[in-house]
DNA sequence: CGCAGACTTGAAAATACTCAATAAATGTGG
DNA sequence: CCACATTTATTGAGTATTTTCAAGTCTGCG
């Protein structure tokens, strides 16, 4: 019955029980959709707030010449998007890449929670600021860093996002991670991310299971080389499993 | 008298006279600091909310191999951080690049106009959305673009946002924009932005007057060779004479 | 004038891309 | 459950882009 979502916004800590009920009140119903579902379109108004209940999406633009960046991977317990009170249109898309349950959410509803339930408001803030961080730490992911290591970052932030949700935290990634999609994450071409990622499989560091499925098998050594440092996710709780795994990078 | 803060806010559309005299009265005062100063530091908590009047300075931030990323440069008429209700340490720095003169404001008295000017808060929110969609066409230009096509781009967003402050819109940008900083900007070397840069010039693009004085000399050109789209900027008024020329891209 | 920092330029090396052919996995209909 | 079509992944060879290293030049400033 908990939400995904609840459990994210419950690792800021100060959500109480009558903020996370009220926040479950602003529902206004459930909806399953296909992968490959466009959820906002670039260039389109901005329409409803939703967050996934189950299921991946991406963010992303595409160019004039054809070319596609993603700009974010949404998890379960992702939000998206409390921009909406902008009536500009949307600068990006959203699309499913895997069938999604949204839970969607009445504005008006949202912005009288906010207001009534200050430690709602502040666990939503806090939500805000950390997928600013991812943001942020995607620009220096892309700017700064190898191929190997790029995508060695990228696949430590996927596990532990997916754990933020509530999600496996075994290391096991379960979403269609195809070449063509990490390769658009990460501004490289789907041969080099076959590549580098059999790379990394040689290293020992992971291991496919076959489609969509990505196994993270030394995340410590896959933590040392690509220099992942969790501070970019505004953890308030570093006794996670995962981030003592994480951290043995020193 | 008027604050290239309030000049960008009221872009929005909806900013009213008292809610701009409102959020002016939050000032608690200002601060001219030097060029090279670090007004935020990574790792350290996030203090306070202040913006520029006038000067620049960039968020970035440095990696354990020495190299350093810039996530965005900060323009007269930016605001740094919203984010500070959030009390975790800070995932980046900020540092001046020029001698930079900071209104700094009283947090809790901005809290108060917000909650009571709810035209200031939609420019709040907007000028948010404006950042965001900033740092998200940053990943999309390292991402998915060419060298030659990412310098440009970046220097028609620079000349549209110094205008959004209130500053020139002939085409000039004032600012000591190093190789170097360009470099760390784009997730290139100097070497190449130097390289990439006399590229440009050749092709009558763009011209430089000295140290820190960049001049487009061909707006529409650029805009043409950027794939220039002013969409991210969530501009709400599209008769600016800038934006007339951006668009003879088509 | 002379120094220091920033810029330019060339040549060689590394990284990532393109093209193309093959192989593997997935999904579909009989 | 199998055969076929389709999508996705792998691999090799050649190419393009960007980096690195290094030497030399320009510029602003005390």
């Amino acid at each position: 019955m908990t939400s995904p979502v609840i459990i994210r916004l419950q690792q800021q800590g100060s959500l109480s029980q009558a903020g996370a009920e009220a926040f479950l009140a602003c529902r206004d119903r459930n909806r399953l959709v296909d992968a490959g579902h466009t959820l906002m379109q670039q260039g389109e108004p901005m329409r409803s707030v939703f967050c996934l209940e189950s299921g991946w999406a991406i963010r992303h633009r595409s160019l004039a010449n054809g070319r596609r960046q993603i700009l974010n991977l949404l998890l379960p317990g992702d939000i998206c998007d409390l921009q909406v009170a902008v009536d500009t249109p949307a600068d990006h898309s959203v699309t499913t890449i895997t069938p999604v349950m949204l839970s969607e959410f009445n504005p008006g509803r949202l912005a009288d929670t906010i207001a009534s339930h200050a430690d709602f408001a502040s666990a939503l803030l806090w939500s805000a600021v950390q997928e600013e961080g991812i943001l942020r730490e995607h620009i220096v992911r892309i700017g700064r860093r190898a191929a190997k290591v790029r995508l060695a970052h990228l696949l430590l932030e996927l596990v532990r996002r997916q754990a933020l949700g509530g999600g496996h935290t075994d290391g096991r990634i379960e979403a269609p991670l195809t070449r063509e999609l990490l390769a658009d994450c990460l501004g490289l071409t789907p041969v080099h991310i076959s590549r580098t990622l059999s790379a990394l499989r040689k290293d020992g560091l992971v291991s496919l299971a076959g489609r969509g499925r990505l196994q993270i098998d030394d995340i410590a050594a896959l933590a040392r080389l690509a220099d992942y440092d969790t501070r970019y996710l505004h953890l308030t709780q570093p006794d996670h499993a995962l981030d003592t795994a994480l951290s043995e990078a020193s």
